[in-house]
DNA sequence: TTTTTTTGCGCC
DNA sequence: AAACGGCGCAAAAAAA
């Protein structure tokens, strides 16, 4: 291994939950090229039940997995078990996930089977260790039964970088990228690994709340609203007519159509499709949110969430376990306008979260030269007001002027915008016009996106990552890729200088969703910190149009 | 009984 | 000419 280049390292470890020990790390693989040997690999059993190595091991790996380059297939993983036996890389490594998610984000799957499958041909199955672990069990199984299996996946790590994934990447020129892609799931890893507390007590309350609340509804009811019984009611009972239809075929019951049918059923006097709402509203958020947020907990009551940074074709994050992406925001309804709270802050310490202001549209303005609209930005005035008075006639329109503005940057075409602003497709088509003609550069600037994404088969963000179109049907998304998966590129770019800059233990960079991030900062020194966060949040001159971010307390 | 698909809904 | 973009989770329904 001394002699090695680089090392692909790969560990078994006794489960998931290795943030907060729970779980901890059993074996670590490694396989290189050495000379004319060729492949070298080894298992290393430092923590199973049995059949263990001498832990002196530990000692002698520690110096070599701290500095030569590595090569992790799920990097942050790997660190994360690698720290519960006390080995922290902090040297040039690569992760062969990201890699693969750089080089061509369409692959249906970025696990390592599938990779070694689709792009070196391998055949091996899993049946012997499946053997084992079925016999023995995952975290019993004998340390040198698992040798062959472990040594397998280090080696078709280390495969996978060198013949395919790296030379890919230099052809594509993403190799320069890696740097900030490593930095970036360094930082993501931290985030982590450092968690965000959670208010026990309210998530408790609110799941009793929620429970009393959905059982009294199911009562006046007479039945549990499931789509089923709720169909029944509604078209074999009531007679009502059916609005749309799902995918499937059956009467569409989804939460717009609900509203609808309460409508008309207010003029009876009948509060049952009202009621229905409430009760799913209670119960996604008992479910999804606060008991969610209970089931991930730590023992030192924590949540530690995985954010993947190869879990979206444009380059946003994606989050799970819990998925903190998707915490409802503040409002009035009384089942979770108020489910912030269920995330809080360190004795002394407070959230602050800090919000892009429209950034995907300042973007799009960007790309598309738009004077009028850069003018609007620099001034931080409503860049939604041109478009409500010349395209529907007055400042009244505001509300509509924006569906119609993010709709368009989405792609969409004028039968969704006619059914996202209530009116008929005539007139749909007439506001996409006014719409162009108020923004001709936006309008040139997507149809070259869609042009160059058709016929080259991908387009680049500004950065120089690529997002790939195979399908030429699908080129339509490429302005909508650029924007969103720019905006997605500037975070990352604001979150590594934050961290690099203004974050230490007094300041810590908790979670980000999507255009912000949340810091939890010691209380006396939130006010000194905010100017300058917001300073490296919008300094990217490049753009030509002035960013903007608000911050607020977090939950207020 | 177990697994997969569908439906519905939370976020930006 | 026309195409809303990107996610994850849970309960219910359908399929195996």
């Amino acid at each position: 291994m001394v002699d090695a280049e680089v090392i692909a390292v790969d560990t078994e470890t006794t489960g998931f939950r290795v943030k907060d020990g729970r779980d901890y790390l059993m074996g670590i693989s490694v396989a290189y090229y050495l000379g004319n040997l060729g492949i070298m690999s080894a298992y290393f059993p430092v923590r199973h039940e049995s059949q263990n190595l001498d832990p002196s091991i530990i000692h002698s790996l520690k110096p070599i997995l701290e500095s030569k380059p590595l090569i992790f297939h799920n990097i942050k993983f790997d660190l994360q078990s690698l720290a519960t036996i006390g080995i922290y890389p902090n040297q040039r490594m690569f992760c062969t996930q990201q890699l693969a998610h750089m080089v061509n984000e369409e692959w249906f799957s970025k696990s390592l089977d599938a990779l070694a499958k689709n792009l070196l041909g391998d055949k091996k199955t899993k049946e012997e260790v499946e053997k084992w672990t079925h016999a023995f069990g995952w975290k019993t199984i004998p340390g040198d039964l698992m040798d062959e299996y472990a040594r397998h996946d280090a080696e078709l790590t280390l495969e996978l970088f060198a013949k395919i994934l790296w030379p890919e990447a230099r052809g594509q020129e993403l190799d320069q990228l890696w740097d900030t892609e490593l930095a970036y799931i360094r930082l993501l890893d931290k985030i982590e690994r450092r968690g965000i507390k959670v208010d026990q007590e309210f998530c408790k309350v609110k799941i009793d709340i929620g429970e009393t609340r959905m059982q009294d509804v199911c009562d006046e009811l007479g039945f549990t609203p499931t789509p089923t019984n709720l169909a029944k009611l509604f078209f074999e009972d009531l007679k009502l007519p059916v609005l749309t239809l799902t995918p499937g075929g059956k009467p569409c019951l989804d939460k717009k159509n609900m509203e609808e049918y309460d409508e008309i059923l207010s003029h009876i006097d009948d509060k049952r499709a009202r009621l229905v709402l409430e009760y799913r509203g209670w119960q996604k958020a008992v479910s999804a949110l606060y008991r969610s947020a209970l089931d991930h907990v730590s023992p030192d009551g924590r949540v530690r969430p995985n954010f993947k940074a190869h879990g979206t074709k444009t380059g946003r994050l994606s989050c799970t376990d819990p998925n903190l992406q998707q915490i409802p925001r503040q409002s009035s309804n009384v089942w979770n306008g108020d489910a912030k709270r269920s995330f809080t802050f360190d004795e002394g310490f407070k959230g602050l979260e800090f919000d892009y202001s429209q950034l995907e549209f300042r973007l799009a303005a960007a790309y598309g030269g738009v004077d009028s609209l850069l003018e609007i930005f620099a001034k931080d005035e409503d860049p939604f007001i041109p478009t409500a008075i010349e395209v529907f006639g007055g400042i009244e329109f505001r509300q509509s002027a924006k569906t119609l503005t993010y709709s368009t940057l989405y792609g969409a075409g004028q039968r969704r915008i006619s059914f996202a602003l209530g009116i008929d497709q005539s007139a749909a088509s007439d506001v996409i016009g006014r719409f162009r003609e108020l923004y001709p550069g936006i309008y040139s600037a997507s149809s070259k996106a869609t042009k160059l994404a058709a016929s080259r088969g991908y387009v680049r963000y500004w950065t120089g990552r690529r997002r790939h179109f195979p399908n030429p049907e699908f080129a339509y998304k490429a302005f909508n890729s650029i924007i969103q998966g720019g905006a997605a590129e500037l975070v990352k770019h604001a979150m590594l200088r934050v961290d690099e800059q203004i974050c230490n233990e007094d300041c810590r960079m908790v979670l980000t969703v999507h255009d912000s991030i949340v810091l939890e900062v010691r209380e006396e020194l939130a006010d000194s910190i905010i100017e300058p966060v917001k300073k490296l949040m919008t300094d990217f001159p490049q753009f030509g149009v002035k960013f903007s971010v608000d911050c607020k307390e977090w939950g207020k």
